[in-house]
DNA sequence: ATATTTATTGACTCACGGTCAAAACTGACC
DNA sequence: GGTCAGTTTTGACCGTGAGTCAATAAATAT
């Protein structure tokens, strides 16, 4: 039993392995999951077929990856916002803000997210994807999670009205919902929606009035919080609008 | 040149093309879109698979037509809620009731329905089948800014705040997140979802608060309401209980 | 009854996801 | 340095299934 080769093969196997989500998610954006190729994607990385199959289990499991890395990253700037100080809502609002930095930076991320939430989609890939994915997501759910207890503990959210899990879906509902619409082609002009940001953010902000959280939209300056945000948190974000 | 064949011609490929969107349905939601054979739904329909291409340009077109008969069948469900009596919000509410018993009624059609909203499945349908599908995403969309626009003639919604097509976006898009959510299978666990409806009509509440739409949650009692729109509107839907 | 047009077919092509026996490579042992 | 068991990689091959189109059947016109 040699030690030393078994530690370099697994590290090339791991770059192997990010080899070929880097090409697949290149192949993915461009040309749609069904434009995804698997003879293209072995002649990108320069290995056979064979190979990517000894990584993932089906095309399916491949798409799946891909996802699961974006969403990763997505639970990075969750964590990264939920550091922010300031207010409990002006940290819900850090988390927005990341939510928002991230469909910047991924436009094409949710196309393929939603895809994969289709069962027939999610059923093909393998056990070891979906856990992966199921534990960025837990991720990101307890960011939300973390910042709303502390509104309660804060005295900003009204004891007892919800179970703050269910406020966390609310708002990873609301924000979900508004990027899909936002997405909709013939929608968006049927609804005279300019900016898709600004409706994410807008619904998210109205969402988070009906549950009363203090301080309400109209008692705060939340465009002075989005600055600090960016400017302490998100310097990267060259999106915002000032005003 | 003769005209009654022609009009029983057109009338026998209307009916063909039904018998072909029905047991497209039947396919799709038993095995999902990747189940879904072209072959076997000629055998199931007794006629060519020439025969289909000469209705539907491709499988995604298909799935866009049995998607739109379902949103078709949404559309209506709207407009019958819209003609509730009542305050605005209840009219709402009434909306709301609607697009959950539609839930109920078709549990798979959101993962179709999402699917086809994805950028390579969209782009290989026919320009027909879009235009069809938009048109029914608009008298959605319709129903929905018809009572938001009551509401601010009734004074229930404060007036100026905000345009009514982006209210009418913002409902539409707390329910569509929320039905996501819903569906997310490890989500649900994680998060103690127990009844999905329940958080889809909790998050359209809360919505509906921040919005300052009259009367609040608190101030009225929309269980009495959610009966009388079942006893006036939806007679059918069973789902509903009491309390 | 026959010609012409229209409707329907299903065998065929081709692309692609997935497999696996064979080839290439590795490194342990003499 | 040569041999060989074990491991890794390969790419030709398979089956399937979407989409096509020349051939056929049916309907209609003459």
């Amino acid at each position: 039993m040699s030690n030393p080769p078994t530690l370099r093969k697994e590290r090339e196997r791991a770059v192997r392995e990010e080899l070929i989500l880097t090409h697949a998610r290149r192949l993915l954006l461009s040309n749609g999951f069904q434009g995804l190729s698997l003879d293209e994607l072995a002649r990108s990385i320069e290995y056979s077929k064979g190979t990517i199959y000894l990584h993932f289990d089906s095309k399916e499991d491949i798409a799946l990856a891909v996802t699961t890395e974006a969403l990763r990253e997505r639970s990075n700037l969750f964590e990264r916002a939920t550091r922010f100080q300031g207010l409990s809502r002006e940290r819900a609002r850090a988390i927005g803000f990341a939510c928002c930095h991230f469909m910047v930076t991924n436009p094409d991320y949710f196309n393929i997210d939603m895809m994969m939430k289709s069962q027939s989609f999610w059923d093909r890939a393998s056990d070891k994807q979906r856990e992966a994915y199921l534990t960025q997501s837990g991720r990101c759910f307890r960011s939300l999670q973390q910042v709303v207890l502390a509104a309660f503990e804060a005295g900003d959210l009204p004891a007892g009205s919800l179970p703050p899990e269910q406020i966390s879906m609310a708002m990873a509902s609301v924000t979900v919902g508004s990027h899909i619409m936002a997405e909709i082609p013939g929608l968006k002009m049927l609804a005279g929606i300019e900016d898709p940001i600004k409706m994410v953010r807008n619904n998210q902000d109205l969402l988070l009035d009906g549950l009363q959280w203090k301080p309400l939209l109209r008692d705060h300056d939340y465009n002075a919080t989005d600055q600090r945000i960016r400017a302490e948190i998100f310097p990267e974000a060259t999106w915002l609008k000032p005003g």
